[in-house]
DNA sequence: AGCGTCTCTTGACAATTATCAAGTGCTCGA
DNA sequence: TCGAGCACTTGATAATTGTCAAGAGACGCT
């Protein structure tokens, strides 16, 4: 791992304020690799051997049940992902495949939870990570039962536009497929959602979205920070 | 409280291991009140100024948007409830309300936070807490999104016959309009998909389930514990 | 007991969403 | 440069789910 890279770590929320020595210990005993995209880094049902780290490159979560499969999170770094499997010593509930090109830190989670026994800052960031966590996918689960499609859609829209700046044109940043997949609709469902918010002054060419009437969009979607703000 | 009622605020994990000087603090900061069916004892979107536990009854946690509302989950004695938004100082992201007469424990957000930092057990299990609590709704994700509204159904009687001993006729123990909104369906359709369920083997008889064919309804319903199993 | 209210159910219908099939356009590698 | 493969789109159709309306039954209240 560069200095750098190693920086980046230390000012991740989960790791900023535990002890030196702790993080040096944690470090210590870490591996750094780069994935070719489409690897799968872990499998839903196994054990979780490691904490994960994403310095570069993009990393999806998801699951599958009944040979079905649905797109959960995308991960972007630097973060960590699947800290509540590795600190309850379980399976993982999610599998996780790299899209891109990536260079991942493998924190081995016997290492995370001896540490989080004894380092009193450490265990005070995860409960606040597993706090955030919780309230996302709370998020989420309102966004899937009180929303139909097309409301999901516009919600996303917005929530992605604040991400990428606020400009009225911005990217999609994610693959059609796999953004239908996350809102819980199929790839021609989304093809046809999009081309329902015309109406509402929305316009998509390849993964451009302009929106070219703000209000109009935000009356139609009604975005609640208690739904759409994933910060708090 | 009584002592009884003491106690089994103590029993629970999540103060079960914290010293006994901060337990007593918590306490006696503490208020116990009854309250009649249907009362809101929260709403989403205010600050969260007390941790609840229930003692006894029955509390739903529902969340609301656009006028639309939708089950979250219910909350039976004895335990806690929204713990997230107390440590993390946040609003609530659900509401909730009681289902019939209830005893519950209101202890101050601040005191819970104060002692969070001085108790290091305490920490650890909310931490237990947190990462059971994101792993359950991981799963309701997943079983909203990868199942079908029947399918949904035959795992939640799979999951409410275990719950209720496994025996081969159970009790519902939910309203049909409450558990409709918990899977993400109308009333009407929860009816029918009862019906639905006939030719697996599945009778229900008012709140009266019975399981005719344990292996067929299974081999429809496809149990997973990645999705069904609560406890881990 | 009688009344109103509420839940649950059912039927008819509408809206939404999924599936299947086909076609377009793009990228990438031989 | 060509062609295969893939993502995306579109149309037709089917399946699922929601909405509206009406009625049965349970329950509590007066």
């Amino acid at each position: 791992m560069s200095k750098s890279e190693h920086r980046d770590v230390r000012e991740l929320d989960l790791f900023a304020e535990m002890e030196e020595e702790n993080f040096q210990a944690l470090m210590r005993g870490s591996y750094v690799q780069n994935f070719p995209p489409q690897i799968e880094l872990i499998t839903e049902g196994e054990p979780s051997d490691f904490l994960h780290v994403i310095l570069t490159g993009s990393v999806e979560l998801f699951s599958t049940w009944n040979r079905r499969e649905t797109s959960m999170a995308t991960v972007r770094p630097v973060s960590t992902f699947i800290v509540a499997a590795t600190v309850k010593d379980a399976v993982y509930l999610m599998s996780a495949r790299t899209l891109e090109k990536s260079r991942i830190v493998l924190l081995p989670s016997q290492d995370v939870r001896d540490i989080f026994a004894v380092d009193q800052q450490f265990a005070r960031a995860i409960v606040t990570e597993l706090a955030q966590c919780y309230r996302t996918v709370i998020k989420s689960t309102k966004d899937l039962k009180l929303r139909t499609s097309l409301e999901r859609l516009a919600n996303y829209l917005l929530r992605q536009q604040k991400r990428a700046g606020g400009a009225s044109t911005f990217d999609l940043s994610t693959e059609k497929r796999r953004l239908a997949s996350f809102l819980g609709m199929t790839p021609e469902n989304l093809s046809r959602a999009i081309k329902g918010l015309q109406p509402y002054g929305v316009s998509v060419d390849g993964s451009r979205v302009t929106i070219n009437d703000q209000a109009d969009i935000e009356r139609f979607a009604k975005p609640s920070p208690l739904i759409d703000d994933y910060s708090t």
